[in-house]
RNA sequence: GCGUCCGUAGCUCAAUUGGAUAGAGCACUGGUCUUCGAAACCAGGGGUUGGAAGUUCGAGUCUUCCCGGGCGCACCA
C-alpha cells in the first residue's frame, strides 16, 4: 500500500475531470511538513489557477468537489492561497495497518505496477591496489539502491566493473619481475602483491615528480611571476571598476604563487625523502625508466604476451579474493563482476562500428567522437592504437544492452567523472541506443575534519580495511563501557564483538547514506557512532529498546501477530506513529525516483522519533486493558520490523540487545 | 579562460526539486530514572539561507550581477 500514490491517483482523476491535461499536477500532492496542515497537502490549485486564469481558491474548491476520497480522508480543507489539506481517517489507518501486521515479508510494500530492469554499476575497485576510502560511497550507495529497487519489485542486475586490465597490473607485473620475494609470495600472495604495487607506485611517482611535475611547476612559477610584474604596471588604470578587477586578479595571482611554492617545496621534500631512504633511494636510481617500463608491461599484456598473461592469470584470483573479503565484511554482493578484461577483445569492434556509422573522426592521430565543437572530443582510440576507458565503457554498454536489455543503466561514480559520463551518454545515443535511461548517480567527496579530502597524515589514501577496523574497534569500546556500567551486564564477550561489528560497519554505511549524496561530507567517527541523532547506532538502539519490551513482558509476539487481535488509536502520538508506519512504501518510492537513500534514513529517524513520543505517552505493558495492550504491542512490533527492514535495505544489520 | 557543483544556526548536516512560520543532531541553558532500556527523553535560546537586484500568489531552491570555494576540461581510469 502506497498512501501517497493512492492520493495522487485520486487527484489525477479529479484534476482530469476539471480540465483535460491537468492531471499532470497531481504530483503536487505531498506529505505535510506541519501536522496542523493535516497529513497530506495538495498544492495543485495555485498553478492551475494561473493556467485557467481564475482564483486558486475557487479551483481548489472545484477539485475538492470532484475528488473521491470519502473512504480515505476527512472532508478536505482549503487554506491560504489554495492549499488543500487532507487528514487521513483513523479507520483507514487502522484497516491498512492491520494488513501489515501479519505481512512478514513485504511489510505492506506493494511491488510496483511497472517493473523495470536496472543495471547498476557500482564499486568498481582496481584489483591491484587495496580498496580505500574513495570506494565507500559508490559501494554503499550502489548496494542500497539495488536493495531498494528490488524491494519495490524491479529487476536489478548489479555489475561490478572491476579495473583488472589497467596500468596497475603493469605495475605489479614489473614489480614481480624485479622485486618479488618468492617466499612472501607463496605465503601471502595478496600481501606481497600489495607491497609490490606500493613499491613500484612509489618509484614511478618519484620519477614523475622529478621529471614532470617539478619542472612544470617551476615553469608555472616563472610565468606567474612575470604576469605579476605586468600587473604592477596596470595598477594605474583610470576606471575604478577596472582597477578593482585588476586588484582582484593581482590578489588571486599572489595567492596562487604562494600555493605553487608550497607545492614545490613539498614535492622536493618528497623527493629527498625517497632519495635518503636506504631501500628506495638506490632503487629509484637503478630503475630510472620505470614509468615507461610499466607501460610496456601493460602493453605487452594487452598484446597477448605469454609471460604477462600467465602472471595475470596467477595474480587475479588472489586480488579478487582480497576484495571479496571486504565485500563479505560489508555484506555486499554482485550479480556480475565483469571487469575491463572481459571487454578487451570487443574494443576494436566498437571503434569499427562507430567508424562505420560515421561517428569517428581522426584528430592529432587519435580516433575521436566529436560531440560539441569547442569541447574536448570523446577519444575512443589513442594515436598509438591503444584503447581507453571510454572504449571499454562503450563496449560495456553494448554488452549489457544485448545481454539484458535494461530500461535503465545506472552508474554510481563520483562527481569528478561527470564530464566523462556526459560524453559517454551522448555517444551512446548517437550510436543508436536511444531508449535506455542512462543515469550518472554522482556523489561528493569524503572529507577529513580539516575540510580537505580524507587522507592519512602522510597524505596517502586511507585503506578501507583499516577504516572498518577502527570503526569496529571504537564501537566495541563504546559497547563495553556502556554494558559494564550496568548493574548486570547484558552481553557476553561474543555478543559484544558481534554487536561492535554491526554497529561499527553500520555507522560508516549509515553516515554515508544519510548525507545527500551530491554534497561532500566530513567523516567523523565520533559523530557517526553517536547515540543521539540520525545515526545507525541510534536506530539500532531504538530497535533493541523496542524489542526488549517483549522480553520484559514475556510476550510471544509471533503468536500475537497472527492472533488477529485488533489495533486501536487512542492518543495523538499513537496515531502519528501509525501514520509513519504506513509511509515506508512511499519513502522507498521517493528514494527510487531520484536515487537518494538519504530520504530513507530521514524517514527512519522520524519513525524513531514518533516511536519515542508514543512510548512516552502510551504505557504498553501497563496499558489500561488487555485489548489496548495488545494493540500497542503490535505497534511496537511493526515499529521494530519497519526499522529492521529499513536498515536492511540500507545494508545494515540490527542487534537484539545493546 | 570554458564547463560544472557548492556557500543554510558556533560546528556537522536536512529541507519531498517553487509551497504555508527554513528543520535535526552536537554544543549551550533548564527539566525527566520508586511505571515498560537514562547508550534515552522533554523544553528553551540560537538564522538577513554569502551579498544585491529581479521573476510570482509564494524563492534556500529559478534569472542576472558581485564575493568566496570545490571539481573537471585531448589520448590516465
Amino acid at each position: 500500500m502506497n498512501l501517497l500514490a493512492d492520493l495522487r491517483r485520486r487527484f489525477r482523476i479529479a484534476l482530469e475531470l476539471l480540465d483535460t491535461g491537468a492531471g499532470e499536477v497531481a504530483d503536487m500532492v505531498l506529505p505535510s511538513k506541519d501536522p496542523k496542515f493535516g497529513d497530506y497537502q495538495a498544492n495543485c490549485a495555485m498553478p492551475l489557477g494561473k493556467r485557467l486564469g481564475r482564483p486558486p481558491r475557487e479551483i481548489a474548491q472545484e477539485i475538492v468537489d470532484r475528488l473521491d476520497v470519502a473512504d480515505l480522508c476527512d472532508p478536505p480543507e482549503i487554506a491560504g492561497p489554495g492549499f488543500i489539506n487532507l487528514r487521513i481517517k483513523d479507520d483507514w489507518l487502522l484497516k491498512n495497518l492491520s494488513q501489515k501486521v501479519p505481512d512478514q515479508t513485504q511489510l505492506g510494500v506493494v511491488p510496483t505496477e511497472q517493473p523495470r530492469t536496472f543495471v547498476i554499476d557500482f564499486s568498481s575497485p582496481n584489483v591491484a591496489k587495496p580498496m580505500h576510502v574513495g570506494h565507500i560511497r559508490s559501494t554503499v550507495i550502489g548496494d542500497a539502491l539495488c536493495r531498494i529497487l528490488r524491494q519495490l519489485g524491479h529487476r536489478v542486475i548489479s555489475d561490478n566493473h572491476i579495473g583488472d586490465w589497467g596500468t596497475q597490473f603493469g605495475m605489479i607485473i614489473y614489480g614481480y619481475k624485479n622485486f618479488a620475494d618468492d617466499q612472501a609470495f607463496e605465503k601471502d600472495t595478496v600481501g606481497e602483491l600489495s607491497r609490490l604495487y606500493k613499491l613500484v607506485n612509489q618509484l614511478v611517482e618519484y620519477h614523475v615528480i622529478r621529471e614532470k611535475k617539478i619542472p612544470a611547476i617551476e615553469q608555472q612559477i616563472v610565468e606567474l611571476a612575470a604576469r605579476l610584474e605586468q600587473m604592477h604596471d596596470a595598477t594605474e588604470l583610470e576606471d575604478p571598476k577596472d582597477r578593482k578587477k585588476a586588484d582582484k586578479r593581482h590578489r588571486q595571482a599572489e595567492g596562487q604563487l604562494v600555493e605553487l611554492r608550497a607545492t614545490l617545496d613539498s614535492l622536493r621534500n618528497h623527493l629527498s625523502a625517497v632519495e635518503n631512504d636506504s631501500l628506495l633511494g638506490p632503487l629509484a636510481s637503478e630503475h630510472a625508466q620505470i614509468g615507461s617500463a610499466v607501460l610496456a608491461e601493460t602493453a605487452a599484456l594487452h598484446a597477448g604476451d605469454q609471460t604477462n598473461q600467465s602472471l595475470w592469470d596467477r595474480f587475479l584470483p588472489a586480488c579478487l579474493e582480497s576484495i571479496d573479503e571486504t565485500y563479505q565484511r560489508l555484506n555486499v554482493t554482485f550479480d556480475h563482476a565483469l571487469g575491463e578484461s572481459f571487454y578487451h577483445d570487443r574494443l576494436a569492434g566498437v571503434v569499427e562500428d562507430l567508424t562505420e556509422r560515421g561517428l569517428v573522426r581522426e584528430s592529432e592521430g587519435a580516433k575521436c567522437v566529436f560531440l560539441k565543437d569547442d569541447d574536448a572530443p570523446f577519444i575512443v582510440q589513442k594515436k598509438d592504437g591503444a584503447f581507453l576507458y571510454a572504449t571499454t565503457d562503450l563496449a560495456t554498454v553494448e554488452y549489457r544492452m544485448s545481454e539484458w536489455t535494461p530500461d535503465a543503466m545506472i552508474y554510481v561514480v563520483d562527481h569528478r567523472q561527470s564530464f566523462h559520463f556526459k560524453q559517454l551518454f551522448e555517444t551512446v545515443k548517437l550510436w543508436g541506443y536511444g531508449d535506455v535511461q542512462l543515469e550518472h548517480v554522482s556523489f561528493g567527496t569524503v572529507l577529513g575534519e580539516d575540510g580537505r579530502p580524507y587522507k592519512t597524515r602522510s597524505g596517502t589514501a586511507v585503506g578501507l580495511g583499516g577504516l572498518l577496523d577502527e570503526a569496529v574497534e571504537r564501537a566495541l569500546k563504546i559497547v563495553c563501557e556502556n554494558d559494564d556500567a550496568r548493574d548486570t551486564p547484558l552481553l557476553s564477550q561474543e555478543q559484544r564483538q558481534t554487536n561492535a561489528e554491526r554497529i561499527g560497519i553500520g555507522a560508516i554505511k549509515y553516515a554515508d547514506l544519510a548525507h545527500n549524496r551530491t554534497s561532500d561530507y566530513v567523516f567523523s567517527y565520533d559523530k557517526m557512532l553517536a547515540m543521539n541523532g540520525n545515526t545507525a547506532a541510534y536506530m539500532q538502539y531504538s530497535y533493541a529498546r523496542v524489542r526488549s519490551i517483549f522480553g520484559k513482558g514475556d510476550i510471544d509476539i509471533d503468536s500475537l501477530r497472527s492472533s488477529g487481535s485488533p489495533l486501536q488509536l487512542t492518543h495523538p502520538s499513537e496515531r502519528a506513529l501509525a501514520l509513519a508506519l504506513l509511509q515506508l512504501s512511499e519513502t522507498l518510492q521517493r528514494v527510487a525516483t531520484d536515487f537518494r537513500p538519504n530520504h530513507l534514513t530521514a524517514y527512519l529517524f522520524e519513525l524513531a522519533s514518533a516511536y519515542s513520543s508514543f512510548f512516552e505517552h502510551c504505557p504498553v505493558l501497563k496499558a489500561e486493558d488487555a485489548g489496548l495492550r495488545n494493540s500497542r504491542l503490535l505497534l511496537c512490533d511493526l515499529t521494530a520490523r519497519t526499522i529492521a527492514r529499513g536498515l536492511n535495505l540500507l545494508g545494515i544489520e540490527v542487534v537484539e540487545r545493546m
